[in-house]
DNA sequence: TAGATTGTTAATCGATTAACAATC
DNA sequence: TAGATTGTTAATCGATTAACAATC
């Protein structure tokens, strides 16, 4: 299959987000003009993004546009379930909970196991049905059930000490919150939700107008 | 001054993280290829990027690189995170307590002052000395404290509706973090932290391997 | 039919990489 | 000096936009 990019990607969640939209509110259709306009991109871009997907009903259709449901879907099927993973978030603090009840995760093949936290208050609580263990707990249940993530919530002051824990435990892959360069071994791959970054982003293009 | 495209925007950002992290460490400089191996990119890149900059010190020294902090402030001075941005956050959910918790915002030039809310259970709460204020009140402490900016983290089903209130009330640039395509006039600013857009390319990047 | 919309090719634009003289 | 590194130009690559025949 051909590889798609990362510019594509981003377009298509977006694309996913309108979708939900208009299914809301009852569209039976879309037009490539529509979704380009509201996310600023060119028609023919949207059409050439839409042939990467697999559309169930064939092709879009002259004079009326593209099925919402179908092409939800098949935005679905393209990035979301080609490699479902399992994810444990580690750390029960409010962005561990709000994560915990972001819903979406799992429309893109994201499945949050179960939470982890330090504090005894929090454990065998329930968020959006994922209990919260106490982290001891996190390399028994890595070697039950098999997940390979973590998506990391705790304070920035323990994030290292709790990385080298999760390599301990053989977690592989960190989806990292904290606004930290954690050390890794080569194995491990980190990927930096860098907010600080995106907000700069946001400051400096809104500073020129 | 010359337009830096968001691509440029983006690496500079890291490039800050990486200077961070060295001063740190009490490195004195760092080389283009250096940042390139650590960002993946090309180390012509990374010079053609430094040449958007100010430096302060003149230029890169050949045999030796780029001083740390000189580098360091150049790419703050450029981003602009001189003048500083206050900002409401709207939605004292998990997501906005974790964002109003997040220190890191004021050293980049971001002040959030309070928080709104529609429950009112909430209000009158404190979070990180930030008060929680019923989001009726919204309107008037725009035009007393002059914000311009929000960080909005209601759920994706109020968000269109509250970003219509948001708009009647003039502010002018929102940071988006519900998974929704927002409709606004064209003299507002939408930014959006498509937090499923992000976990999508590191779920490319490790399936690829 | 007339007109709106798709799918796709060709043209344009911008970003990345290669190459190398200048520098210290 | 010899060698490492910068700054910058030219070449390459990829992404976006324009254009339009085909469709319903």
């Amino acid at each position: 299959m051909q590889k798609i990019s990362d510019k594509i990607i981003n377009r298509l969640t977006l694309y996913h987000c309108i979708l939900i939209d208009l299914i809301k509110k009852n569209e039976q259709n879309v037009t490539s003009s529509l979704m380009a306009e509201l996310l600023g991109v060119d028609d023919s871009q949207v059409r050439k993004d839409i042939a990467f997907l697999n559309l169930a009903g064939g092709k879009g259709k002259s004079r009326v546009g593209y099925d919402v449901f179908d092409l939800k879907i098949a935005i679905e099927k393209t990035l979301g379930f080609q490699s479902p993973k399992d994810a444990f978030i580690v750390g029960a603090g409010n962005l561990g909970l709000a994560l915990a009840k972001y819903d979406n995760f799992s429309n893109y093949g994201l499945n949050v196991l179960a939470l982890f936290d330090n504090n005894n208050k929090k454990v065998g609580t329930n968020v959006n049905d994922k209990e919260v263990f106490h982290i001891s707990k996190l390399p028994n249940l890595v070697r039950r059930l098999g997940a390979e993530m973590v998506i990391l919530t705790v304070p920035s002051e323990y994030a290292q000490e709790t990385v080298d824990f999760l390599v301990a435990s053989k977690i592989k892959y960190i989806w990292n919150f904290s606004p930290t360069v954690l050390k890794v071994p080569k194995n491990v791959e980190v990927w930096n939700e860098n907010l600080m970054g995106n907000f700069l982003h946001f400051s400096y293009k809104i500073s020129g107008e």
